[in-house]
DNA sequence: GTCTATATTTGGATAGAC
DNA sequence: GTCTATCCAAATATAGAC
């Protein structure tokens, strides 16, 4: 008795979205370069060979990776672009950031490790730049509520704002344990998220 | 007539100093994991076995670097804590840093990428980890900093301060070219190297 | 849809001659 | 002190059977 089509289509899906889940914490634990094929396939409970059937290799993985990462940011910066005033847009932006740094550290991490590749790796680099590129984008939203707030020098102002809030980040995933997650949105808040 | 011993010094040493910075030059471009020492040692202008006879391996290079970026960083701390006062302190630390970023700025993201490396890397993780230990050590400097300046919440506020710093140096690094170097090193002096 | 066995490549490291 | 030739391990990817 063959299965039908239904069937196989949920085996396929579930059985790519343990690849999916695996793959993550694997790269998450060695990083991309040292994270092995074999022992994704192995975390995943599949066998190597089998792994070529729904990706087209390791790149294909962090490929898949990087384009949800992507999706999460914007749905973050759509999020606060849809509040009311700039003060809300931007304390929006500052709790999203930090508390999915604070929740998943070490993916944070990883991402960040990904971004500061150098530029002229053969493989990675075009991930890297396609990361930066999507935080350009929303850079350029981010200014535009600065504006709205009738900061003096809103580009200025913006980008001290985004520098302040990566290092943040970079902290916080640093040294997860210790980073007062909470007291640091405080601060940040007042600095930035009204006219003084 | 055989070389002197005087000559074979020089020789090693200036053979040893090319390979440096060729390694340097390479990792900074490739990434310590696709460089290859084939290429370092091409970039060197010798042989690849030749390497062997200077460094025990490609880690020994690594290792190399991470030692004088280690030193690099505690000079500059300790340039910083002969300041008189806890103000020119902080405004020597905030400069030391940024310059040193907006002039080499490939090389401060490659060891960003390396201290972002996942901790249970095989090989890298050792250098990784001494990096971010060196750093920590400085940070307990730069809190009696604050302490002296006379915060109210010293630690937190130092913590803020290299927050912002960090991120700073992570944007430059990354934006290179639009950075607005000295207007940062402004605004950031504006807000932490006095009691407002 | 899944597995095992195998091919292939890359690159770090060593041996031995000059 | 330097080079060339060689070894060897790791890991990606493929082929073919069940």
């Amino acid at each position: 008795m063959p299965r039908t089509r239904e069937q196989n289509d949920r085996i396929r899906q579930s059985t790519k979205e343990n690849i999916r889940t695996a793959a993550m914490e694997i790269f998450v634990k060695r990083g991309y370069h040292n994270a092995s094929i074999e022992e994704v396939a192995r975390s995943a409970g599949i066998s190597k060979g089998l792994m070529y059937n729904y990706f087209k290799g390791k790149e294909d993985l962090l490929a898949d990776m990087v384009r949800s990462r992507i999706e999460e940011i914007n749905k973050v910066m759509q999020e606060a672009a849809a509040q009311n005033s700039p003060t809300e847009q931007l304390k929006h932006i500052i709790d999203g950031a930090l508390d999915n740094v604070g929740q998943r550290p070490k993916e944070y991490r990883f991402y960040l490790h990904l971004q500061t590749q150098p530029e002229e790796d053969e493989i990675v680099s075009k991930y890297s730049r396609m990361l930066n590129e999507a935080m350009a984008k929303n850079y350029q939203l981010q200014n535009g509520m600065f504006m709205s707030l009738g900061a003096d020098d809103a580009n200025l102002r913006s980008l001290y704002f985004s520098s302040t809030l990566h290092g943040a980040m970079l902290l916080m995933s640093t040294y997860p344990e210790h980073y007062p997650l909470e007291e640091m949105k405080k601060q940040i808040n007042k600095q930035f998220c009204s006219m003084g």
